[in-house]
DNA sequence: ACAAATTTTTAGCTTTGTCTAAAATTAATT
DNA sequence: AATTAATTTTAGACAAAGCTAAAAATTTGT
């Protein structure tokens, strides 16, 4: 399995999620800045070896092996990101670019001492679950800050748009990953919040707060 | 910079310590288990991007910034290896093929703060010195365990032979880094020596003494 | 429904790293 | 010193992964 199969894979994953129903060849190679054409090449390759269904002009979906293959993957990405963030410091936005080459390193033990030596995280510093050894992952009940009335708690798990400005724009704000939020106010103008950082009174608009994800506090 | 390209650096650079003078295109196909033609190719090519000294017939040599390149990734290696033995319970027989793909990740920044978590090791798990950022290293003052004499004491720092086969040996005798070696007798027969580890009494061939580097003791 | 627009595939070419087989060069031996 | 022997290089080929440009299939718009 080279990296170039492990990262279709990986991207077929992601897309098929979203968009019920198969993957077009098209989505795949903007999602990975290809060409179309290369990607046809690709998909008939993983095809043979019987990690996608493909059929012409039909699109691609995962067959069992290949979903497992891409949870392994996915698994390892995850890992690794919460090893750089936990054991060497790296902000979020910084973990991606690693762990895009680190998730191809090929060592069974290397990922089951890792998820050991980080004591069995469930979820990565962007707060996605991260798969099991047998592919199964749960999925948090995590919302957008965006969408909680006001005076709720929660801690913060993550975040939908990971773009390297966003996560920066957190690290300035010294917003992270566990952090107690709490909503004081919301401004009816612009939907914009007054809110608590583990106890530091900050304002953020709406636009924040629609891409930043809370598990509220059971009360 | 390929992976192929930085595993010739690292190769022309060990085969360079050993026999002095220009490397030959047939010892470099040999340790890589490939072919002398494929060698003369890819050393052409490490030739115009300035990184060996090569002509025809005569032979390899790394330029001065080839060394340095090879010595960051050497860096990087054993960084990699000490991290697997301390941090990840790997044995030493298991480490040198993982840290082999673990070498080739890009990233500054996961180096230096990987040095920092291992707080900074002169040292990899075979004994053998870790180059600093600038490319420093020093030798270790150790010695094989044959070559000293009966009654001294000194630490186990590292191996000769680092085959699978012999530290396996190490492993299941409890022979590790950081032990106590004590010479306490010696067969002029076979030259085999009667030794403590860390206090347990122990035989061994002198096969075995002369792969063991140890730094003794200053009395 | 049928032409136009879009998507997808094919065909042929490029690069990287490797190989085999043959030619060229250097080293060894008598 | 001349002829073997060994080493090294060239030439030509191949597989992987990608690209461009053109052809084929599908979808869309009226």
């Amino acid at each position: 399995m080279t990296h170039s199969e492990e990262n279709y894979l990986k991207t077929i994953f992601h897309l098929g999620r979203n968009g019920k129903g198969p993957v077009s060849t098209n989505a795949i190679a903007e999602q990975m800045e290809t060409k179309p054409s290369s990607v046809t090449d690709m998909v008939k390759k993983l095809s043979d070896k019987g990690l996608v269904n493909y059929k012409k002009y039909q699109g691609v979906s995962l067959t069992p092996v290949g979903t497992k293959t891409a949870l392994s993957i996915i698994r390892k990405h995850r890992l690794w990101e919460v090893f750089l963030v936990k054991k060497l410091h790296f902000t979020w936005d910084e973990v991606h670019e690693v762990a895009e080459q680190l998730e191809h390193i090929k060592s069974e033990k290397l990922i089951d001492q890792l998820d050991e030596l980080l004591e069995f995280p469930k979820f990565d510093p962007h707060g996605d679950p991260i798969p099991t050894k047998n592919g199964e992952f749960t999925e948090p009940k995590k919302q957008l800050l965006s969408q909680l009335p006001i005076s709720t708690q929660g801690v913060c798990v993550g975040v939908k748009d990971s773009s390297a400005t966003f996560l920066k724009f957190l690290d300035r704000n010294k917003i992270a990953l566990g952090n107690l939020i709490e909503i004081m106010d919301k401004e009816e103008f612009d939907d914009s919040l007054h809110i608590k950082v583990d106890g530091e009174k900050m304002h953020i608009s709406h636009q924040i707060a629609s891409n930043l994800y809370v598990k509220p506090n059971e009360l």
